[in-house]
DNA sequence: GCCCAGGGTGTTT
DNA sequence: AAACACCATGGG
């Protein structure tokens, strides 16, 4: 497969930003490494990221001004770190080593069904699933196939989802497409209602629990106050590495990803 | 073989 | 409301 690389820009961004810490913290399931750099599929277009000296290299089909709205180049984090561990200090260990993780603008459907594949389930895995979905139904574009729409989705049999891997929650995951493809769940009221409304709308559709919710609110709408509770932020919590007065502040979601972030890679280096 | 993984649902205490 | 079994699947 040749890639024509048509195009490449450059994004300016802190030197302290961590590139691969944003794309490969379980956020998102299309990025892999590729020649330094990260390669992967978003916003419809395939492009590999490279980080350099106060700017991130993007290559491949890097039209349209969106990947700096993507890596959520333009928000403060110092801002955001100083506030999250002024509210508990024990945080300060995350973020010395994971502080530097970015929370992704991912597109909402991608984010939703993403994690509805999550549950009970590996990072590893994870990707497989999502990356198979995507040569099922999705749309072939240039470098590989799109993440498929939820119309296409909710038209898909349960089987040929419990083919490609899905297990038991390939119900799940049709019932997601159809709740979004039949306006039973809208993006733009997500977006804008209060989160506990938005929570419960989610939650209110088959195979979305608190957790998947919580992920839908922060990776696919940017809601940074949701908190989403897996087992080893659960652990986290228990062990004292964050409290819960973090977890219910403003910028709770950004505190979580650092330590989540954390705690993969001490648990890498055992 | 057992345990675990970016959980949720339904049932039983 | 809290504890529990069950749900597919693959890697360790």
């Amino acid at each position: 497969m040749s890639i024509n690389i048509s195009e490449s820009i450059k994004i300016s961004c802190p030197e302290g930003f961590s590139l691969g810490g944003t794309l490969m913290s379980g956020q998102c399931f299309r990025w892999s490494a590729d020649g330094g750099g990260f390669a992967g599929i978003a916003n419809g277009r395939w492009v590999r990221m490279t980080q350099q000296l106060g700017y991130i290299l993007v290559e491949g089909d890097s039209r349209g001004d969106v990947w700096e709205d993507y890596l959520d180049l333009a928000t403060d984090y110092d801002a955001i770190r100083a506030e999250v561990t002024a509210l508990d200090p024990r945080l300060a260990q995350s973020a010395a080593i994971s502080g530097q993780v970015r929370i992704l603008r991912q597109q909402p459907w991608e984010a939703l069904c993403s994690f509805v594949i999550s549950q009970n389930n590996n990072i590893g895995r994870i990707r497989l699933i999502v990356g198979r979905l995507c040569e099922l139904c999705g749309r072939r574009i240039d470098g590989g196939f799109d993440f498929p729409e939820p119309e296409t989705v909710a038209a898909l049999s349960e089987d040929s989802l419990t083919e490609i891997g899905c297990g038991y929650r390939a119900g799940y995951i049709v019932a997601a497409a159809q709740a979004v493809a039949q306006g039973n769940l809208s993006f733009d009221q997500l977006r804008s209602l209060p989160v506990d409304e938005a929570r419960a709308r989610l939650t209110a559709v088959r195979g979305i629990g608190p957790k998947v919710a919580d992920c839908a609110l922060l990776y696919g709408l940017h809601r940074l106050e949701c908190f989403p509770r897996d087992v080893w932020i659960k652990r986290a919590l228990a062990e004292g590495l964050v409290s819960e007065a973090v977890a219910h502040s403003r910028y709770a979601g950004v505190a979580q990803q650092f330590v989540f972030e954390y705690i993969r890679t001490q648990k890498n280096q055992r």
